[in-house]
DNA sequence: GATGAATGAGAGTTCATTCAT
DNA sequence: TATGAATGAACTCTCATTCAT
């Protein structure tokens, strides 16, 4: 977590090392970011980087928060526009695509993901990971929920094993687009959006079909 | 791949190299792993690391390769044991609970599962994960044609997205209850075999349930 | 100087070392040049190379020897060929066009003349220079002597000095297109082979001027 | 060029390690010349030389460009105590003697002149080069002015073609004494300095003997 | 609160040469 | 005569972190 010094910067200060940071683990990952470049490219002294975080991890961490929360908002909204009540699993197919297609158009956020999954360092990867499954989990669970409350996901369904399972999919969707031989059978890695989305629906019918309760 | 040096080499030599090298990266992954530290266990000079791979990525694709091929020959066998015709499901819960019991007994196939996951570096990533690949699709579509032909999983079933999602979900149980924060739900991290026996037990009934048919 | 073994070595052996330490240290120089991959382009093993020459110098210089014998045969052919009775001065102005020229086509002996001139290892480049010179001095001070006999070159001119200078001149007028930073005033880096072929004929006419007798 | 950090430095700590440098240079030329034993001798980490300078070209060139300095500060020292107006041909012989003679008192000069002509790796020598240009372009073709000027270089001189043959020559008179097989005609190499400063002087006279116009 | 110089271990890779076979 | 495995020193360059100012 941030020191207090960094909640009492000025704005502007906190943009220039967020950008540089962010732009850099995104490029970079985390063992491969360099907090050389990153205080050269925000033109703060390197020891202030120190002054602002414990040490590289808890940077990492906290950006790693930081777009976990941005990329639950963008869904939540969605989540708000779409007609559940009127098609559940409708909504989840528009849900499943749009998510997929988000990472097409914020490469920092898909990066960061990239960076949270592929992380081998421990130090960094175990709290990375906490914080972002929060967000998932929180994001997730309320919609699962929401099936089973309209009726739409059977009463017999193991909401923890589907919720676990989500939890697994969710980053792979989100990656495999972009990461080379996560995805050797549907060939996702270079697919454009249209054919990620509609791969992603396919897996996801799949994995739900058991639970559904048509009208 | 190796070199014809390599190959021509004498076996105490060869071995000496691989322990070394498999202890190394298991411990610190790819990019973690040191040459330095490989070639001193191995009591080799650092030029003899080069004159048997092209370089680091290749001395670790190569390794990555040996421990897939352990881990799909210890796999084969087990499936070879297990009495499908009578009941395949029992069987294929059997396999699972070995599949992820294994990993707690195979402490260097574990490390180099996760390397092989958690690799951030492409150039490394991509080629071990299509080593990998190749391996677990051998032995996973041979399983469900199996299946398909006795008649128990159901025709209905798409079978390659449930190859699909036995890919993602397979490595997964094998690294969650060793790699802190993959599963935050079931709380495999930490749990002793049994316990993550039958939770993965349970999430591949989840993902098979549809396809089920029952005599 | 190559050992006994080398002599008595089949033809299209020799000429397979032969090509690829000439390709090799034309393109990388002397220190540059890895005998590692002379011995793999010329298909021979290492081991062999040290059986053929002394060592790395030794075979250099051997190459070197080789080429300042080609450049002056190429040249005593032109020499042959001009009208020196005629137009003593005339020829003189052909022939260091056709110097000049001459190693824009024969890019192994501008090569092997630019190493021969910006090695700073000493043990290669005081024997190189010593055979390179050796072809230079006959040439030139035939030449000479040819000039002073016809009377065209005055009989006040200081043959040794002048023949200093040339040699310092005409390898620099070989390399000056070539290299860059040699020659800063008339900018032959780059040029095309016929501006450089006039600016060295005014360079060598400015130095030769004092000693002009016309018929 | 180096670093802000470089021109902060304290100055015994930058002269320690200029010295280190200069030596290994000197003795070494860039190419062979080790950053390892520079950091060594000057009693400095190995980073801190790279906070000093971008990197081990960007250190040659700054040393080289302090020597030439160095050097054309002698030089034009030299010059303004030469009686150029009484007889402007001796003093040229004057000068010529102090050049040659001035790099045997010299040695890191010496040294630094070497390698900036027989550096054969491009990336180091180009810059070199035109660092080490301007200042001889700046001293000589103020000289060609001053003997233009009082009418002593005859009017008739094609200035540039003498600028240019002197700016090969003097390298080669400071190198020849002390760098072997450069000069095979006058055996300058070990000659003592009264020899090589003749042999300069009767070369240089050769050069510019047309354009004397004696009073 | 901000700075930035210093650190020094460590990285992967290349190389000419030797010598037992 | 040919081979090619072994060597190990040497190379340049990067890095997160500390701490005196």
């Amino acid at each position: 977590m941030p020191t207090g010094t960094w909640e009492r910067l000025p704005a502007e200060r906190r943009k220039a090392v967020l950008d540089a940071a962010e732009a850099e683990f995104a490029e970079r990952g985390f063992s491969g970011g360099s907090l050389n470049t990153i205080c050269r490219e925000a033109g703060v002294s390197k020891g202030s980087l120190f002054q602002y975080f414990e040490d590289k991890a808890d940077m990492y961490v906290y950006l790693a928060e930081l777009a976990s929360r941005r990329v639950r908002a963008a869904m939540e909204a969605e989540i708000e526009r779409l007609p559940w009540e009127k098609d559940f699993f409708a909504a989840l197919d528009d849900m499943i695509g749009y998510w997929v297609t988000y990472f097409y158009d914020h490469p920092l956020e898909l990066a960061l993901t990239a960076a949270a999954n592929l992380e081998p360092d421990p130090t960094a990867r175990a709290p990375v990971r906490q914080a972002v499954n929060h967000h998932y989990l929180a994001v997730l669970s309320a919609l699962l929920t929401k099936g089973a409350a309209t009726g739409r996901l059977g009463p017999d369904a193991d909401l923890d094993a589907v919720l676990s399972l989500l939890l697994l999919l969710l980053p792979h969707l989100a990656l495999a687009p972009h990461v080379e031989g996560l995805d050797p059978i549907h060939g996702l890695y270079g697919a454009n959006p249209e054919r990620a989305a509609a791969t992603a629906q396919k897996l996801l019918a799949v994995l739900l079909r058991p639970y559904r309760r048509d009208t």
